[in-house]
DNA sequence: CTGAAAGCGCTAACAG
DNA sequence: CTGTTAGCGCTTTCAG
């Protein structure tokens, strides 16, 4: 069942079945009727490789996502696939892990005939304007690492400032009394938001005379038994640490059970803190303290610029997000 | 820059180019080589649209996705788009909230060209072999509600047995002495495994000659703070309550938050059961006990069942697995 | 307002 | 082994 096949049913041409599936004004609406009823009745559905390989208007959006599938990216593609798919676009979700975010993204765009893409992570710091010159698809980047400040003009991003968020967590450890901070990261080699945030982590340091310690720093993969296990091996040495920054919620879950099992009462005998601002950190006994991220804001906004980006309505921004420290029981002064 | 182009460049034809891009063996080895070069040299991408629309093997893998985008869907989604990728198929992501998943998932289906689908979640039960005999999509249910049962010829399923694992969690509840046991639900209207775990715990009870309450039925909305919010409620009227399963550990974390701080000692003043076996539940201190669902498992069965089912190498299949109660502090005796 | 016809970029006969 | 060519189903001029 195909355009032509609706053409001849109705007793019209082709073009103008094509004019009633594209909603174009000049047709007759006793035509318009007909043809709607023909396409109803055979349950007709466009073949949409043959729309997109002849328009330049493709209504593909891509959401190419790096590394982990984490529940952070999972709420703010929620947030997203609601907004594309409300928009008539399709969405394209493509999973990588490749070490080459650049070449991944304008391969993805050229292969799918992308209009706009969404970034879920990656490390773009090599992006340059005379790269983004030679295709014309509408880019944002979301949680991102500083590219964001390179402010490229021919992509937009979403993002909050990870080492100042950072910053603000260690600093209110501190400020509680803490100087003994375990900092648990992901993984070991990382150039995106993890090193800012661990520079987040040294500039508090520093700026209250705490030294650093590289002892001090552990990978959790971001996974609850990653942070779990190293809480255990770390804590077990370092008897000292009050406090325990961990750059997810996942891992602070980790860390927290870690301490438990440990003997420690949370938020008495150390302290924890989370970054992301998931439900159920917030609904952990007791609240772990967090820097929330507007998950649900940069979902929005991401859509919101990249639709605007489309229809002309907005230009490239670089926008970024205010987190914002969430109190918990897992954090007290000492 | 299009196939013409590259052959035009490599001085051959087009169809040595395509033939090349698609790893026929009768190539010269001497010409592929050169072809692969001008292709390397120009960053050229075939267009996947037109592949698809030329092609009956389109290579397009469509993921439904019902509903909340909630966690349990995520862990699958992860396995599933990376077994997906790697078998070199493209995996269209759509996730809806329509009345008729029927309907929905044909038009995918239609629209997208897809050799096959994969169905997180909805509600099958009107589908039938005659709606099926029209396409020849391969299509894998997992997690839905027990249209599995109707054995359909022409689809596969991956499930649980949702009734007897409810009926498994609240058993265990009542063997250890619990006979005042709330039960935490998504939405009231669920034809789907909300329904079926529903009748497991209805059938517990009876199987114990324990009358059952519609007062002890709560609705959470599969998040959080609606379980929270639900379960503070309820506890300040039905105070001999001594046992809340919820049918999501997201939910069982908002019933343990809500338990903890009305004063409640979790495990000993109240035992809490949760459903899916998320690691956070896990890390929750104490941990929750819960049924864990072989996500991992789940993911990777319908993978393969869907490419053995496009390659010919599988029948369709209903697959169900197994589930584990797996205890925790949250779950004592009475 | 409507129809005929030219491709979009690719694959796969078919012919060499 | 390689090139020529006919469409896949659709949109979009261009004529009516």
């Amino acid at each position: 069942m195909n355009i032509k096949d609706i053409a001849q049913i109705a007793n019209v041409g082709v073009s103008t079945v094509s004019r009633v599936l594209n909603g174009h004004p000049d047709v007759k609406d006793e035509t318009r009727a007909k043809v709607l009823a023909v396409i109803k009745k055979n349950n007709y559905i466009p073949n949409n490789s043959a729309r997109v390989l002849k328009q330049t208007n493709t209504r593909n959006i891509g959401i190419l996502v790096k590394g982990v599938f984490n529940p952070f990216f999972s709420e703010i593609l929620k947030t997203v696939s609601t907004g594309v798919e409300n928009a008539g676009y399709t969405m394209i979700l493509q999973h990588h892990n490749n070490e080459n975010d650049i070449d991944t993204l304008l391969g993805f765009i050229k292969e799918k005939k992308l209009q706009g893409v969404i970034c879920l992570g990656g490390n773009f710091l090599d992006l340059t304007d005379e790269v983004l010159a030679e295709i014309s698809t509408a880019i944002v980047l979301v949680s991102v690492d500083s590219v964001t400040r390179k402010n490229l003009k021919r992509c937009s991003s979403i993002s909050i400032d990870n080492q100042q968020a950072s910053y603000m967590a260690v600093n209110y450890l501190i400020n509680n009394g803490h100087h003994e901070i375990g900092l648990m990261l992901g993984e070991v080699v990382d150039f995106g938001i993890g090193k800012e945030r661990y520079e987040g982590y040294k500039k508090a340091l520093a700026d209250h005379h705490i030294p650093f310690n590289e002892k001090y720093v552990l990978y959790g993969g971001f996974e609850c038994k990653g942070a779990y296990d190293k809480t255990i091996e770390f804590l077990k040495k370092e008897k000292q640490i009050t406090a325990i920054f961990a750059i997810s919620d996942i891992m602070a879950v980790g860390v927290a059970k870690a301490t438990a099992n440990l003997g420690y009462t949370i938020g008495k005998d150390i302290s924890i803190m989370g970054f992301d601002g998931m439900d159920f950190a917030t609904y952990y006994e007791p609240s772990i303290a967090t820097i929330k991220q507007p998950k649900q804001d940069m979902g929005l906004r991401s859509v919101d610029l990249l639709l605007n980006l489309l229809s002309g309505k907005a230009e490239n921004a670089h926008i970024f997000l205010d987190v914002k420290l969430v109190e918990g029981g897992s954090c007290q002064s000492i």
